[in-house]
DNA sequence: GTCTATAGGCCGATAGAC
DNA sequence: GTCTATCGGCCTATAGAC
């Protein structure tokens, strides 16, 4: 009984450690990220950040590999979805998604641990984009010679990637026509079907 | 005479931090950019860097700017060029070029007048590209409404990102065909030609 | 323009008690 | 698992002499 407690805690203050670290890092940027500040978030002492994750660069990694595990859980959702072609342009658009891809990737610049796992998590979720690509072409009957699954997984990562970037900075210039031509092209691709296939 | 002599040395002292601070962001990214710390990369005493930038928001600013002065200027060239949509892809794709981005986006992040600064840059870079990109659609005789010059601007921009970003990170898994399927479209756009126009 | 000196503050990490 | 106490270090920025 007593055990189990201790792992409940224990358990508890990791994710209200992590919480606190998305936070800072969102407000204030991963140089705002210190054990005393994170502490103060959370509401624990500072020494509690250094005994669950040692060194600041392990609470960094955690953080990272618990985005990657809620992302990749969101892809593994399209592959049964009945519009899996406008699902993933969605969830690659995704601003809240993406709020952190600056800090992290600014980190990997100088952290070899974590570019290590920037570049796995980007590997995974890039083959099970190329997965759910290939399905949506087969099921529409587009040649995978005409868009090929992994290019085209790499284009609208980049195209999200560039539209979150701008939009993050305030800049909206030519959104509106990129989303019209983007969202035409995918509808080419899957044309829009309802979620329960009619007979016919 | 004397006076001439204070103000060349102190914009040499000027490029020589602004130089100290590239070179600390680059290899340890914006964090590790202190006063000391580009005083003793610079060989310079700490004081200096605050005569001459007063904060070190204004240095950042200040570095940030230089960059968007170059790349402006390497955009600008491409007016007169004899095949500016290949060029453009070129500078899009470069990636020294881009090394810094991550670490000004996240800068940007939660530093007001930086954030304004990126956006007008943004602006005013995208606004250069569409003037450039206008011409070479023009020339090629490709009607302006199948690749909107804005729309074009911004998807190669995106394309472009995500390759610098994975390739920063290690990874190049679909870049060779993602290279040749950019590049097989842009040149159905605009055909190589020689540098000097041959008659015909 | 560059120097010395210094104020005032936050940082990561550990040791040892409970 | 959480506490108190603490070491040693780097930080921004300013004041005032030269």
């Amino acid at each position: 009984m007593k055990a189990v407690r201790k792992v409940d805690d224990k358990n508890k203050t990791r994710e209200a450690i992590l919480n606190a670290t998305e936070t800072i890092m969102r407000e204030d940027g991963y140089a705002a990220v210190s054990s005393r500040r994170v502490a103060a978030e959370a509401g624990l002492k500072s020494q509690l950040v250094h005994y669950h994750f040692g060194t600041m660069d392990e609470l960094f990694l955690a953080l990272f590999q618990r985005a990657d595990a809620q992302n990749f859980d969101r892809h593994m959702q399209l592959m049964t979805a009945p519009n899996p072609l406008c699902e993933l342009w969605k969830l690659n658009t995704d601003r809240k998604g993406m709020g952190l891809i600056f800090e992290f990737m600014a980190l990997a610049n100088h952290r070899e641990a974590l570019r290590k796992e920037i570049a796995r998590a980007n590997v995974r979720t890039r083959s099970l984009q190329i997965s759910i690509l290939k399905r949506a072409l087969d099921e529409s009957g587009v040649p995978l010679d005409k868009f090929p699954p992994n290019v085209l997984s790499l284009l609208m990562a980049g195209a999200a990637l560039e539209l979150v970037t701008e939009a993050s900075i305030g800049v909206h210039d030519a959104h509106s026509d990129t989303l019209k031509f983007v969202e035409n092209l995918l509808q080419s691709i899957e044309p829009i079907h309802a979620t329960t296939k009619t007979v016919g």
